[in-house]
DNA sequence: AGGGCTTCCCGA
DNA sequence: CGGGAAGCCCTC
């Protein structure tokens, strides 16, 4: 028997399968879709079996098999499928395709084999009683064995750390008298609680109603924020369950979303599991298995949970669908929806994606009837949609206004004294912008990526926000050495400091990247917020996702324009999602909320929209837009990347690439550049990009491989191509 | 990927 | 002629 291995190398040129020979004794444990060690080029290292075969024209001596890495882990008939996709759409290797697929934990380091499972040892008789009494009696014994073979005799069996540091233990395991068992558990352990369901709305009994579980489908579940869609999911996963199929539902950012996952554990209780990066290796590993081992109907994660290895699925569902964390944005740049289309079609089963602002290509296919539109337009019981100020910026300033306005300061004052609460959005985290020199215009900027860097005051130092390059902050300026440098631009902690002097007796908690950089830090914020420990939540977007906070009466966005004006064709989408989604934090109860949203463009068509909460005109503007600038939904679009620490090499190869393209596509494609690429230098290397623009081109794959491998084995410069880039 | 082997360029 | 850098090729 001989195995078809891949090497662990995400090299380009290795992508092939080596042939192993299968040893005698491993014969019936190796399986496809396992992972196994390998002896190569005269190293042991990972492989990953992707085919066993009976016979093999042995041209020169084969090599043999290692090791197993772990019994358990293994891709199904499924997933080798989907990995075949996924590397068909993202053009990776095909080892970095099986390995996103599998655990990250679960790599193997320096060859060591751990075994992640967690037990509890127990102590148990190894004799018969009689003989034990034998024993007691024979010579004198230790007070504490007798104690223990007593606690024995009584209980059959002890957990083993109730005796752990005792010689006596040991002594009895010498004497072969007792012996250890084990029985492994999981990290992870949840329990249902009898939550009570809510009478359902016409809009969610409608929406339930219209997804049949029997057939291959895609459906748009647009419904506003607060209308009810996680009791939608829930009630079409029960029905799912009790047609004993199993269900994948995929939420943004889990720590974001805790609230959703209590609700599925007091719902569902341990027929849940639980996936995603925050997880230890050992919690991850134990969900994992909980999947493998068929005892959960119901996994709930973020992106890389729509590869986790569950049978007969029945549903797979798609929460806030359009959040950019469900494509990757590293290799391989997958998105999740892609991947759910696949296991949709394999098991020929309804696919939901579900969002209270989706994006416009999927609302664009919803449209046209390729998706089931499926519409919740009001909240649930009374709550309302709040009320959205937009304030004129460039008019405060007249009355140098300039971090708050007079509506904001007013509001904030009068949500303190009724003792409600109240969300701040800064999309900037940090202190100031940038920092200049006033005398001689000197800007720091980092050395390695071409970016200028953000001051962060408690810690008096420059970051990178991109490679995390840290630097002092000066008195004086490093050019001119004048006493001249001014921070320009309003970050969050700035921000902070500002609320604590208008608002000296307010509490206030500040979450960013900064404060939330321990695991569980994040939790820990929103639950003492929660229970009205801090009276105001100041933060980046990371504060936007999910949370429901009936107390909060009042949202303010201090700067509109930040994720206004990136450069990116889909910053007026970001913005309308971003903002809609903090806006719907407000009023989530009884007592209606307010947003008040502070801008230098209050025509902006965008804010407008929002203010409006009309998600179909801005739908409708930003359609036309992408309809005369021709991008997506009307066109796809690829991106080809250059990098090169060599810059003239870089520029040079860029424009081979152009040829190459002009050449070899087809000729209604538009492509654009080559420009350098939006972060041009980082790290130290440069990049430059392409842009390909296309309605339908049948050879854009096949063109893109083969452009691909021409750089197989230049090792000076990388190509990059990106298949319906996030950023452009 | 990474290491060994070949080739090529140039000079205290 | 020698040495070092750059390119080439192989790994079951």
């Amino acid at each position: 028997m001989y195995a078809e291995v891949l090497i662990e190398y995400s090299a380009k040129s290795i992508d092939k399968t080596f042939t192993y020979k299968i040893p005698s004794d491993l014969q019936n444990e190796i399986k496809v879709g396992m992972k196994v060690t390998v002896p190569f080029n005269n190293k042991i290292i990972n492989g990953f079996v992707t085919n066993i075969i009976d016979t093999y024209k042995e041209e020169y001596e084969l090599k043999t098999i290692n090791s197993i890495v772990d019994k358990y882990l293994i891709l199904n008939q499924e997933l080798m499928e989907m990995g075949e996709y996924l590397q068909s759409k993202t053009l990776c290797t095909k080892i970095a395709a099986y390995q996103t697929m599998l655990p990250s934990s679960l790599k193997v380091k320096d060859q060591k084999v751990k075994d992640y499972s967690k037990y509890i040892v127990y102590i148990t008789l190894n004799k018969t009683p009689k003989e034990v009494e034998e024993y007691i009696g024979k010579n004198k014994r230790s007070k504490k064995q007798i104690e223990i073979l007593n606690d024995l005799l009584n209980n059959k069996r002890v957990l083993k750390n109730t005796y752990s540091a005792t010689s006596s233990l040991k002594t009895l395991f010498a004497n072969k008298i007792i012996k250890e068992e084990k029985e492994q558990i999981y990290r992870i352990k949840v329990e249902k609680s009898s939550e009570e369901k809510n009478i359902l709305s016409e809009d969610q009994v409608n929406a339930i109603n219209s997804v049949d579980l029997n057939k291959e489908d895609t459906y748009l579940l647009h419904g506003v924020t607060g209308s009810g869609k996680t009791e939608v999911y829930m009630q079409l996963i029960e029905k799912v369950i009790k047609n004993k199929k199993t269900a994948i539902m995929l939420v943004p950012e889990i720590s974001l979303t805790t609230q959703i996952i209590n609700r599925f554990y007091n719902r569902f209780g341990s027929d849940v599991a639980i996936f995603h990066s925050a997880l230890s290796d050992g919690e991850k590993y134990d969900e994992y298995l909980k999947i493998l081992r068929g005892e959960v109907h119901i996994v709930v994660g973020t992106r890389s949970a729509i590869f986790t290895p569950i049978t007969n699925l029945g549903i797979i569902i798609i929460d806030e669908e359009h959040s950019d964390t469900y494509k990757q944005d590293s290799n391989p740049r997958y998105h999740a929806i892609d991947m759910a289309k696949f296991r949709s079609h394999y098991h020929g089963i309804p696919l939901v994606l579900g969002s209270a602002t989706p994006s416009l290509e999927t609302m664009a296919r919803a449209g046209k009837g390729v998706y089931k539109y499926i519409e919740m337009p009001n909240r649930i019981g009374t709550s309302t949609l709040p009320k959205v100020h937009l304030v004129d910026m460039a008019e405060e300033m007249k009355n140098r206004n300039t971090i708050f306005s007079k509506l904001l300061k007013d509001k904030i004052s009068d949500r303190l004294t009724k003792q409600e609460q109240i969300i701040l959005l800064l999309n900037r985290r940090g202190y100031s912008t940038t920092i200049s020199c006033k005398n001689c215009g000197y800007t720091y900027k980092c050395p390695y990526c071409d970016i200028t860097l953000t001051y962060h005051k408690t810690t008096n130092n420059l970051r990178c926000h991109y490679c995390g390059y840290t630097i002092f902050k000066s008195d004086t300026c490093p050019e001119c050495h004048e006493k001249a440098l001014t921070d320009y631009g309003l970050g969050t902690e700035k921000l902070e400091q500002e609320i604590n002097k208008l608002y000296p007796e307010a509490r206030v908690v500040r979450m960013d990247a900064d404060t939330t950089g321990t695991k569980g830090s994040h939790e820990d914020i929103i639950n003492r917020f929660r229970k009205h420990e801090f009276d105001i939540l100041l933060g980046t977007q990371m504060i936007s996702k999910g949370l429901d906070f009936p107390l909060v009466t009042l949202v303010g966005i201090i700067n509109a324009d930040a994720t206004l004006n990136i450069p990116d064709f889909r910053s007026g989408e970001r913005t309308f999602s971003l903002l809609s989604q903090v806006s719907g934090r407000a009023g989530r109860s009884t007592i209606p909320g307010e947003v008040v949203i502070q801008t230098f463009n209050p025509d902006n068509f965008t804010l407008k929209c929002v203010q409006e909460n009309d998600y179909t005109k801005f739908y409708n503007y930003e359609m036309n837009n992408r309809h005369k600038l021709d991008y997506p939904p009307y066109y796809f679009i690829t991106s080809v990347k250059i990098a090169s620490r060599d810059y003239e090499q870089a520029s040079k190869e860029i424009t081979k690439v152009k040829n190459f393209l002009l050449k070899n596509l087809d000729k209604d494609s538009i492509i654009l550049g080559p420009t350098t690429a939006s972060m041009f230098k980082l790290n130290n290397i440069y990049r430059f990009q392409i842009l390909i623009k296309y309605k339908k081109d049948p050879n854009l794959n096949k063109v893109l491989k083969e452009l691909d491998n021409i750089y197989v084995v230049n090792r000076n410069v990388n190509i990059e191509i990106d298949n319906n880039p996030l950023q452009v």
